[in-house]
DNA sequence: TTGAATTTAATTGCATACAACCAAATTAGC
DNA sequence: GCTAATTTGGTTGTATGCAATTAAATTCAA
């Protein structure tokens, strides 16, 4: 039985047994397999979900688009001057708050999502999960996500 | 019920039903958690992973411990001449096949897990998730990983 | 109302990721 | 044995990510 505690003691540090790691391979390997279909309409995966928040919103602040996605203005800025190069979006400062920089939606990002509607149904093919399942998983990625953030454990800082 | 069907179809575009956006997301929120432990270290992330490998094997080649981490020569080369600069581990080519070069544990990177074995534990209770329940996301995540991979859908090349 | 604190982007620096390409070593066929 | 194909790392170029800092605009407070 000391050896079965040396073992268990061990495991902790197993990459096989991290849930960090399943969740940081699997994400690469999810946005691997899109490339393809976003090489095809000339956007990066990061430009891809940054377009799916302005499918929605049309207009949006900077600092609203980072916190939908999670990015700060270090990954954000170089990427939206790059898609407004590209035509998809504008870039301009709101006439209210000069400090506001908004982004909206040009005609031509508009006609990117009738290019784009199909890769979600290419991607779910490749996943292969019911789904249900993937709802499942979703929305438990969604809530581990959001308790990281709110990190309600002293022991951590 | 058209009207129905219309929001059906921009359903499968809006960010919050990505289950990809899901794990890229959590994946970053994940690592950030990780940083100030890390920091105390003088490691990073992709480091220490690759240090967990070296934890396990002691002596392994650069083509192995990339396909361990789904990484390639481009990631691994420039962070594992670090770890060598550092001096966690060696880098030399195998004399069998100088083809190979082969990464090994010195005793300052044996020395290293004992200062990262609280790490888990730490990270463990940000997480608050049941260990059981920890243990079926890190599963159903490495079965997706496996999935996506292997790609047996003929739909998407 | 005016100087301090706050908010918001942009910039800088460092570390990944990864596709595409290259070079050296080895193996396979003939 | 010798040449072609394969294997393995390394290099290059592009695009993130993110902490830390800076700068401009706005708000707050005495």
């Amino acid at each position: 039985m000391t050896e079965k505690k040396y073992r268990d003691d061990d495991a902790v540090l197993k990459l096989e047994n991290q849930l960090c790691f399943a969740v940081y391979a699997c994400s690469r390997e999810i946005i691997k397999r899109y490339r393809p279909h976003l090489d095809a309409l000339g956007i990066t995966y990061t430009q891809y979900i940054t377009m799916m928040v302005l499918w929605e919103e049309t207009t949006i602040s900077a600092k609203v688009l980072g916190e939908r996605l999670l990015l700060d203005s270090g990954t954000l800025t170089p990427l939206l001057k790059k898609l407004e190069k590209q035509g998809y979006i504008t870039r301009q400062r709101s006439d209210e708050d000069e400090r506001l920089l908004m982004i909206t939606l040009t005609d031509a990002g508009q006609a990117l999502k009738t290019s784009a509607a199909e890769i979600p149904y290419k991607i779910a093919c490749d996943v292969g999960l019911e789904l249900t399942e993937g709802i499942a998983l979703r929305e438990k990625l969604k809530q581990l996500t959001k308790d990281i953030r709110e990190g309600n454990c002293e022991y951590s800082k």
